[in-house]
Formats: structure tokens, C-alpha cells, sequence
DNA sequence: TTTGAGCAGATTGAATAGCAATCTCTGAAT
DNA sequence: ATTCAGAGATTGCTATTCAATCTGCTCAAA
């Protein structure tokens, strides 16, 4: 029952991430306390830590909302985890053997074979797990945290932005061409091939859409509260 | 004199940029709500702040302490550095033409100049600039903000290893090397001189130093406060 | 109808007091 | 010298309170 800020900010960027707060919900102070049974000076701690990640905007007087990005800012946000990951990438190439990127290649073969199987749920929810393992075979956790923050705030666009059926077939094919530049030592190939990737990404997001409705703080945070929340 | 947790952050954060506040300094409540004059709960939101930018380290019932980074932490740091400074040049070298290097250039020149007068001070001070001109040129505010992170938390580093005299010459050299390759677009040789750059920047630091004494919490602040500090 | 002023309620920023749990440091006993 | 116990200090958290600000509403004027 210690770190109670910590707890509930994690229980905040859960429930942002996972879509059961939209982009703009108001995270009002009073309503959160009592949600999470708690007092507003922990709510605000929580706000904050949650505020630094950059999910939620705060104004003063104004108090915490979901924080709706901009074009700019989806825009830069895959420009920033291009450049993290060429770089990353770079890196690799530099002291991977071709064995050591299986783990890679493991997951380019699981979406396939999932996608083979008509199971498009199951391929959209490992295909992205492919970033993440390259960003695992830095072994680098300052350069795995920044991935992590880019790619939370990047789950927000799935929302402002529609998602007008991406080629999961092409992502995956950019992962397999990119697997082979990166086993062959093709570097520029490989770099660019990873900023082509993220633009094809973007492109998928690029048209406005509908905000949905923002649910009640209580249903939606409740998955992700261990304490008990008071039923007002 | 609103948002005053953050105006503290703010101010502890140049505190320790600044190398008052050496690692390991306790950075106690009480002591701290006594010299910024206000309340514990401001303070501890300050601190989160502070914590997040990893500049500061917070351990359950034992509060805060200015970060004491170890080997493996700083290794990651140089290499995290060296990561998005590559993926920025890779995606720079695409974009811009000759002229546009101009800026980073002039700080080449501007070092050099400083150098040939024995102004070795000024010389350090600006040099490291020319990181931030490269990120300044992608115009990417993620990337920017993402840079002086690391860049804040290297800065802790020098209070912890030794800095045997790094050469200046051959870290300005670099740069003027590196802008010749970005210039000429030679990717591979720009991105590895980038890495090698952040290696020699990183063998300045290896050696284990005796960590300064902790200056008084008060006295450390004191520039940093625009508000009256509550003389103890 | 539209615009704008003004007021009431709600919300946030911050201070204060206080309590339980934990940590730290001192000092005594072995 | 080492270990252990206890007092004091520190932290985590709650509750309450007040001022400043914001929001939404009514109502009057153009």
C-alpha cells in the first residue's frame, strides 16, 4: 500500500494506453480521489508523474486532461522514433552476428503465420512487438524507456486520428526486408527502409476522425486499480 | 507565483546542472520546504519532477537524493546519446542542402577560434553547443526534449568521474570532420564517426573521482530561487 | 437573435496540522 | 569490536481550510 502516486499513475497510463480513456477526458482531481479512494495531494503526485510522460496535458487553474496531439506532434513523434531506431539499429549492425537476430526474425514469422490464418487481431497485436525486441537487443534501458515513452504516446493517435486499415502485410514485409539489411550490413538500406516504414505508419493516420465519447473515470480505471474504488 | 512545484524543479534541476548540489546530496522535505518557504506538498511534487527527469533518485520512505549514475548507466547514456544523434544525422543528411549546415559550422569555427587565443573555458562552453545545433536543426521538439534529457543527466557525470583533461582539439576536430561528411553525404562514415565521437567523449570519464562535498541545501538553491529563501 | 456583463458554484493551488510507519543514529550491553 | 534497543527524525498519507481562478448560467442590452 506504499507509492500510491506511482500505483495510480500507473493505473492512468493503463487505462490511456489501452484506449478507456480518450484523448480529452477530464482527469478532474476531486472525481479521481474519490475513485481511487484517496486524497486529492496523491492525485495531483499522480498527475504529475503521469504529466511527464507526456499522456496528459496540464494547465494551471485548469487542472488534467488526456492530451489530444496535434498534426505536429504525431508528426514528429514517428520522425522521433525513426531516428531513435536507425540509430539503435546503426548500432547493431556493428556487433550482431546474423544469429544473434532470430529473436526478430521469430516474431516476422509469427505475424505471417498468424495473418496466414485470417487471425488480423492476433498479427496487429504481436507486429508491433517486432520495435520492441530491437530496442531489447540494445540492452540499452535509457534508450528502451525513451522508446517506451514515444511508443505510449503514440498508442493516443490510434484515437484523434482514424485508422483507415493499415497494410499489415506491408508492415510486416518492411520487417522482413529490414531483417535482411540489418543481417546483411546494408546500413543505409536499413536506416532508410526504417524511415519509410514509419512514414508508411504515418500515413495511416493521417485523416481526422471522431473523438470517442469520454467514459466515467470510475469504469474506466476500475481494470486497473487493485484498491477498491469507493462507489460513489 | 503559480506553479510553484515546478519553479522548484526548475530551480533544483540548475542546482545540480550547475554542480552545487554533488550526487548523493539528500534532498530532505522539510530542509527544502524551509529554504524555497513554502509546504511539504509542494515540495514532494517538485521532487517527482525532478525524479523523472532522472536527475534524482527517490527510494520509499528514504526520500530523495541527487543521482549517483554507476558505470553500466553512464555507458548506456553515451550510447543513448550517440543513438539519436545518428538517427537526426541520417535523417538531416536526407533534407538539407550545403548551406544549411552553416549554423554548426560557425560553432566549429567559433571553438577553434576560442582554442588558437587559450580561452579553453569558453571554448568548453561552447562546444557542447554544437550538439544542440544538429538537434536544433531536425526541429523536432520530441527529439529536442528527448537530447537535453540526456544531455541534463550527462552533465552528472562529471561529478562522478574524473575528467582527465578530455582534448578539446580532437572532440572540435570531429565536429569539423563530421560536417564534412554530413555535407558530402557520406552517411555511414558521418554515423561512425558520431559513435567513435561519443567514445572518446566517454574515455574522459572511466576513472573513478572522489565525489564533492554536499554544499548546503540553502546556499546551493539560493541563485535559482526568485523567491525570498526563509532565512533559518 | 445575438452579444456581453455579471454572478454563483465548482475546481484548482497551496498551506497547515496531524498520525502512523519507517528509517537512522546514538548509546549501552555483551 | 559487535550487536541490539530505543529515541528522534523523516517520510507517506489524510483531512481541512482558504484564496484565486475558471465555468456555466442568467439576464439585460443592442
Amino acid at each position: 500500500m506504499t507509492d500510491r502516486p506511482r500505483q495510480i499513475a500507473q493505473a492512468i497510463i493503463a487505462a490511456i494506453v489501452a484506449q478507456a480513456l480518450p484523448p480529452g477526458t477530464k482527469l478532474g482531481e476531486r472525481e479521481l480521489a474519490e475513485v481511487c479512494g484517496t486524497s486529492r495531494a496523491v492525485i495531483k503526485q499522480a498527475l504529475i508523474i503521469v504529466g511527464e510522460s507526456g499522456l496528459v496535458e496540464t494547465r494551471v487553474n485548469r487542472g488534467a486532461s488526456v492530451a489530444q496531439l496535434g498534426q505536429r506532434e504525431a508528426y514528429e513523434l514517428f520522425e522521433a522514433l525513426s531516428a531513435v531506431e536507425q540509430g539503435v539499429a546503426f548500432q547493431l549492425m556493428q556487433r550482431l552476428s546474423a544469429r544473434e537476430w532470430d529473436v526478430m526474425q521469430a516474431n516476422v514469422d509469427e505475424v505471417e503465420a498468424a495473418m496466414a490464418l485470417g487471425d488480423n487481431t492476433h498479427a496487429d497485436d504481436i507486429g508491433p512487438v517486432f520495435h520492441d525486441h530491437l530496442l531489447a537487443l540494445s540492452g540499452n534501458r535509457a534508450l528502451q524507456e525513451i522508446h517506451a515513452r514515444l511508443v505510449r504516446r503514440m498508442q493516443l493517435l490510434r484515437q484523434l486520428y482514424v485508422n483507415r486499415d493499415y497494410h499489415r502485410c506491408r508492415l510486416n514485409d518492411d520487417h522482413r526486408d529490414l531483417l535482411e539489411h540489418l543481417r546483411a550490413g546494408r546500413a543505409a538500406e536499413a536506416l532508410a527502409l526504417i524511415q519509410n516504414h514509419y512514414q508508411s505508419i504515418a500515413r495511416g493516420y493521417d485523416v481526422e476522425a471522431p473523438v470517442a465519447e469520454p467514459a466515467s473515470l470510475a469504469e474506466a480505471l476500475a481494470p486497473w486499480l487493485e484498491t477498491e474504488p469507493a462507489t460513489a
